[in-house]
DNA sequence: TCTGGGGTCCTCTTTCTC
DNA sequence: TCTGGAGAAAGAGGACCC
């Protein structure tokens, strides 16, 4: 039976910052946006201090400051975050070769064909982050990556858990749907229309149920995943698909310099950003999200593949002009996709 | 009144090509 | 030349994840 590790740091982006600026240990600490609680944007993490007053991610900062006005708030400085993730990953890498990054503050590791205890490991590397790093993480232990990261989740911070087979019906089937990977708020909000709320209910459902509400795929997917089943594979490597910049205004704005402006330089930051992972693109995306909020996309796929900024800025024009600017816009964005390898 | 930014994957529809 | 169909590719939108 294989043996998969889900490592979680705890609070990370607040962890790292409560590091650097030790005056902060022990505060609410929030991190996000600009920094800036009046400003536009949302929380990307609350340190468990601030998570006290109901504050939690991808609140808006506005939401947050409310709640806890006296909360130190800090811009997201994803530089200094990927360099310590960097180390955290090596730390991993020493103890299995087969390691999948989830995200800058996760990753999976298979410890299969090491010869000491799953526990054992997880004691190790759990020392070893603290001790290198004075960071703490919570790490689920389990069969596979989705009962791996069930576990992870069960007990923060700081948490060991492990999900045996036996433990499934028991751990896993009392909780709520949304504890599943891969089930968010629209799938929780169907499920409770059919009485579905646990693992455990869904579990209950005949795969053709699951089919008929879900289509194949998904369908299939919830099948196995309520049992507890997943035989999907570490991803140790893989090749990104699209890169894209997008920017919310701080003020919803009908003026069209400042649409044409911004477009400009999105286009610019991507093309910069697939020529220095050295990739070539061949359909670029405009998005358009407008004041309600309504979002609109307009592709422009072209002959040849290119990383040119002029062409790129050309091609997101063309987009962005079969969309009507009735509305005010709220947020503007580029995408490229199509990517290849130079 | 509020709802970021960077991604992936899936589904459905439209368009192109033979 | 017209018509229709099949299958691939492109386009659009939506759900989800961190």
């Amino acid at each position: 039976m294989r043996r998969i590790l889900h490592i979680d740091m705890d609070a990370f982006f607040a962890a790292v910052e409560q590091k650097r600026h030790p005056e902060l240990i022990g505060k609410p600490v929030v991190i996000g946006g600009s920094g800036d609680p009046t400003e536009r944007g949302v929380v990307s993490t609350a340190s468990y201090e601030a998570r006290k007053y109901g504050i939690h991610s991808a609140m808006p900062l506005r939401t947050a400051y409310k709640l806890c006005p006296e909360a130190v708030f800090l811009p997201v400085d994803y530089e200094e975050y990927s360099r310590v993730s960097e180390k955290v990953k090596n730390i991993l890498r020493e103890f299995s070769p087969i390691m999948e990054d989830v995200g800058i503050d996760e990753a999976f590791l298979d410890i299969s064909e090491s010869a000491e205890s799953s526990e054992e490991i997880a004691k190790k590397i759990k020392e070893k982050i603290k001790k290198e790093l004075d960071l703490t993480c919570s790490i689920g232990i389990s069969k596979n990556k989705l009962l791996a990261k069930i576990a992870s989740d069960f007990k923060k911070p700081d948490g060991l858990t492990i999900i045996n087979e036996r433990d499934i019906e028991r751990i896993i089937w009392p909780l709520p749907v949304r504890k599943l990977w891969g089930v968010g708020p629209k799938t929780e909000a169907y499920l409770k229309t059919i009485e579905i709320n646990t693992i455990g209910e869904l579990a209950a459902l005949p795969l053709e149920k699951l089919i008929e509400h879900f289509g194949p795929s998904y369908g299939g997917y919830l099948y196995e995943a309520s049992k507890g089943i997943d035989e999907s594979p570490l991803v140790t490597h893989w090749e990104p698909k699209s890169s894209s910049r997008e920017i919310t205004f701080q003020k919803d704005t009908d003026n069209w310099q400042t649409i044409a402006k911004t477009l400009a330089e999105l286009a610019k930051d991507v093309a910069d950003d697939i020529k220095r992972s050295g990739y070539l693109c061949r359909t670029v995306t405009v998005k358009i999200r407008f004041e309600d909020f309504k979002t609109y996309t307009r592709a422009k796929t072209m002959t040849e593949f290119t990383d040119s900024n002029e062409v790129i800025r050309k091609a997101a024009f063309e987009a962005l002009g079969r969309l009507e600017l009735k509305k005010r816009v709220r947020l503007i964005g580029v995408r490229v996709g199509n990517l290849k390898k130079v």
